[in-house]
DNA sequence: ATGAAAGCGCTAACAT
DNA sequence: ATGTTAGCGCTTTCAT
């Protein structure tokens, strides 16, 4: 059942059948029903192959997701297929599992014009890669952004938010405090640290180099490195996690050992997922506004889908910190 | 720049540059080298769009899935995309949010074509249309089938895992077991509804209707139903939770009201996400064998890829039961 | 207001 | 081994 088949129905030609779908104002009000009852019987729906072809637009976009195993994206996503929704776009999401091959095969949808545009929510492609892929197609970044790229992104100032964090712990007597991380994310992991450092530096603090850990962000790297850190000469007395998994590692082996969290030693994670108010001690957490984060990468995207030549636009949310029991609320 | 730019450029047809991208071995060496190097030189990708049109065929598969707000799915889009990829095809991944509408808006992609089948890991449908779909297009699916529809699917034996589970507390003298569920997710609900149930008539023992808590699967409605219990004239010594969410928020508000989870009070999860080995205590859980669930299901999908008219396949995979802590191991 | 026809990029049957 | 050509389903320009 296709538009030739519905336009032979009616006795009408395919142009006629497709003006009546696309809502052409050139068409008789008595056509138009008669067309409409037509469709409505047989059910009929535009081969939408045929029109991408034709159009050269799919009104769908992708997402790429490096993980599905993150809550943090949950609401990312919402944002963006509310956004999508309301523009009549489609979101489709592609899980790359940080996997470069992943990537290029789903950016090739992009390139193939079966989306229309892409938002990232990390890729590891470089920048010159990145630059020309989107001077061509409509390519924004969330959360995760290329350095050294010149693409549309909306990110959190993670540099400042780990700098007043670790601030305000050094401000409240911590002397020796340390910092896990993942080290795979570039652009906010490497933010991140370097608030971290800048905190110490601010404050004529020494910073031992032991102190900053970098593995992944498994429930075990958290906890492995607190195992490490037990070992150190001074444990330290406050712990900056980059998410709120590691948090949660690090938290569950401290309390295996005896330690008590929020009052011995406190642990803020990052990220604000719905799991740090139910653990035990509840999770101090820096928490990112993860629904607008997704609405504004599509709205960035949106001017891209719109014009591809319109300029590059890099937006900035507001981070919170939130504390809870783990760092002694 | 398409194909028949190239062919312009090689001086050839397009039908000998198409079989050059399709691997068709009637294509002499020399003429193939030199196709293969202009369309390397020229970074030539062949339209998508064009290719399905005429092949009808778009190697790719749409993942219906109800959330991204739970780890459970995680591995189970794993399997299905590492199966999918061994054959050739891309994964997309759709959130339907338990909404009907954006459900339908989805399928549409499988009934025009857009992609070549989908697998469901949870819908809204009745069985008349899945039954109806899945005639036409290659449909199944993974962890929730629809109760009356005639589709292939792969899940685990619900019914007999919390029948096995409950059981098991009435033989250690639990005199007063609650369960826990969402009230959504049909097919698995009822299910283990049905094997709590089976337990107490087989043990021939009471079963209080108040014992039978069905909301939703946040952690929020885990606490609920524990401040409900408290209320009730003999608080429960066991609790099945039909998810690990629901465990985490039920332990939770029951060591704020000072139970000893695990000695107290019994309470077990259900799909072993991985943060039940980092919570504290350590939340006992019954396991799905989620990536071979992800796995079967492409390949169900994949026979009726081939022939849509292949029989329809039911397959049910073990669970397992975990003791952790919170069983009081 | 409606129709005819071209063409989006590709593949495949048929021809050479 | 290579080319010619029709056509997948649709939209849109140009005619009527």
């Amino acid at each position: 059942m296709n538009i030739k088949d519905i336009a032979e129905i009616c006795g009408l030609s395919v142009a006629t059948i497709s003006r009546v779908i696309n809502n052409d104002p050139r068409v008789a009000d008595s056509t138009r029903k008669k067309v409409l009852s037509v469709i409505e019987k047989h059910n009929f729906m535009p081969n939408i192959t045929g029109r991408s072809l034709r159009t050269q637009k799919s009104n769908k976009i992708l997402v790429l997701l490096p993980t599905m195993d993150n809550q943090f994206y949950t609401s990312i996503i919402e944002g963006i297929q509310d956004k999508a929704e309301e523009k009549n776009y489609a979101t489709l999401v592609a899980v790359t599992n940080l996997d470069q091959t992943k990537e290029l095969k789903y950016l090739d949808m992009l390139k193939m014009n079966h989306v229309d545009g892409c938002i990232s929510l990390f890729n590891t492609l470089d920048p010159e890669k990145i630059n020309q892929l989107s001077s061509k197609f409509p390519f924004v970044q969330c959360c995760e952004k290329t350095i050294g790229a010149d693409v549309s992104n909306v990110v959190i100032d993670n540099e400042t938010a780990v700098f007043e964090t670790t601030s305000e712990f050094i401000k409240n007597g911590h002397k020796t405090i340390a910092f896990i991380s993942g080290d795979y994310y570039k652009y906010s992991e490497r933010s991140r640290e370097a608030g971290f450092r800048r905190a110490h530096q601010q404050a004529d603090m020494f910073l031992d180099e032991k102190l900053i850990i970098k593995h992944f962000y498994k429930y075990t790297d958290g906890a492995d490195a607190v195992k490490y850190l037990m070992h150190l000469e001074k444990m330290p007395t406050a712990i900056v996690c980059a998410s709120d998994s590691l948090a949660i590692g690090a938290i569950s082996e401290l309390k295996k050992n005896d330690y008590k969290v929020g009052k011995d030693i406190f642990v803020i994670g990052f990220d604000n997922t719905s799991i740090t108010e139910f653990y035990n001690p509840s999770i101090s957490s820096i928490a990112q506004p993860r629904y607008e984060l997704g609405q504004e990468a599509f709205n960035l995207l949106h001017q891209k889908l719109i014009n591809i030549h319109s300029t590059n636009k890099k937006i900035i949310l507001p981070y919170k910190i939130i504390h809870r029991e783990s760092t002694g609320y």
